[in-house]
DNA sequence: TCATAAATGATAGTAAAACTATTACATAAA
DNA sequence: TTTATGTAATAGTTTTACTATCATTTATGA
């Protein structure tokens, strides 16, 4: 199987972590650290031991922690993206490709084989833990400066540039969508940790596709898409 | 003017830091200096040296500063289900009931007399910036058995419950009101820092009023309520 | 009004986290 | 062979979050 490597913005690390062994290794132990333990709980020193180096060999990868978390998230969104790219080629009609981009977000994740470093799964789940972190900060604006959420911001605008396409008159494409990507998240943590405030909590079995089915109705409706119409 | 007390939660606090000089001295500087500083430079030493107390002082009002921030927000939640109740007595028609309740959530807040000690606009900043950090820890599940979220556990039971009464046959009425509540300050947060991920980034001058008017629009479509039926 | 306890203050200390600095050495490209 | 690069080893600094101790002030109520 070819094996593919994620186009990732230059500001998000020191020195290219895709490019040495070292900093695979950094990537691939860093995930599952901060999955295990938790992003505050996560440090270097730490990492440094569970991977046989220093603390200085991190830091000529990553400049700190919350830039490696930001890595991290980018990747994540890249990735999905990448798979929304893949999973919509040679659909033409928008409500089609509109509802493929949603389930990719919704479902569960798991090993992707084109990515044989990552632990999918487990980056997941820091996406639903942490992703809000990277830019609950007050420096926000000037990591958005330097491209840090170019990868989120990239995939609310492809998304909401199908929903352009279907209802060009729809005024919210772009606050609908990052309220949608939020949720497909969000909705799940709830589910897990305080269960009173969604549904999805009570199914357990089918808790994904259902998370989906909510997002769908959500869209649909808003942009007026009834499944009529559809 | 009445002065009214919210009734918080014991788990909160340590003492109550609303029956005392000092512990209304405590929230009242602590929300001011978390809004300007952030909650992550916002430090009990820094907060001792303003009001010319001590660390071990504010150490017997809240256990850590973290359970400080899940109190302030809990506190907020509590208001604005106090609002909410106050701004619905005796409207009976369930779609008017849901209207008031969403524009109070959307609403830019100000000073309300009845909290004299409380500053609502700059707790609303901290509302937008830094609530989430409240669950997204290791600890949720026991700060959660604690009762530490009921405050808006609750609204969002309230609200969901007017949706239920409008449309009985809806799946995901927690969900959908879990999604708008947190969605109403993501919005405003995006806008500011991450504008590309909303279109109110573009109205500045009637940011509130749009917000409110998307998130009006995507419940009242989602659970199948047009104009024309309201 | 005096005794007692509760509230607060003053001061110091600890452990860990986040990061920095410096030196050394092996390896591999130029 | 020189030079740059990657990695290791070690140690140090600053800040944070929190704890401990004891003195002093203030409130309460017998």
């Amino acid at each position: 199987m070819a094996q593919l490597q994620l186009q990732m913005n230059e500001n998000l690390f020191v020195r290219d972590p895709q490019e040495t062994v070292l900093g695979r290794k950094i990537v691939e132990s860093g995930i599952r650290m901060i999955d295990t333990l938790g992003f505050e709980k996560f440090t270097f020193r730490k990492l440094a031991e569970e991977i046989d180096s220093t603390e200085a060999s991190i830091y000529r990868y990553f400049e700190n922690k919350h830039r490696m978390l930001v890595y991290l998230i980018a990747w994540y969104w890249n990735w999905m993206e990448y798979r929304i790219d893949f999973g919509t080629q040679n659909i033409n009609n928008p409500v089609e490709k509109l509802k493929i981009a949603l389930k990719l977000v919704a479902e569960q994740k798991s090993k992707d084989p084109f990515f044989p470093d990552i632990d999918e799964a487990a980056l997941y789940r820091i996406v639903i833990n942490e992703s809000d972190k990277t830019y609950l900060t007050r420096q926000v604006d000037e990591d958005n400066k330097e491209g840090l959420f170019r990868g989120f911001k990239s995939l609310c605008k492809k998304i909401a540039d199908i929903v352009k396409e279907i209802n060009p008159n729809y005024t919210y494409p772009h606050a609908l969508i990052s309220t949608v990507l939020q949720a497909a998240h969000q909705q799940i943590f709830f589910a897990m940790h305080l269960p009173s405030l969604t549904e999805l909590s009570q199914m357990k079995e089918n808790r994904f596709d259902k998370n989906n089915e909510f997002l769908e109705i959500l869209v649909f409706n808003a942009i007026g898409v009834t499944e009529a119409s559809a």
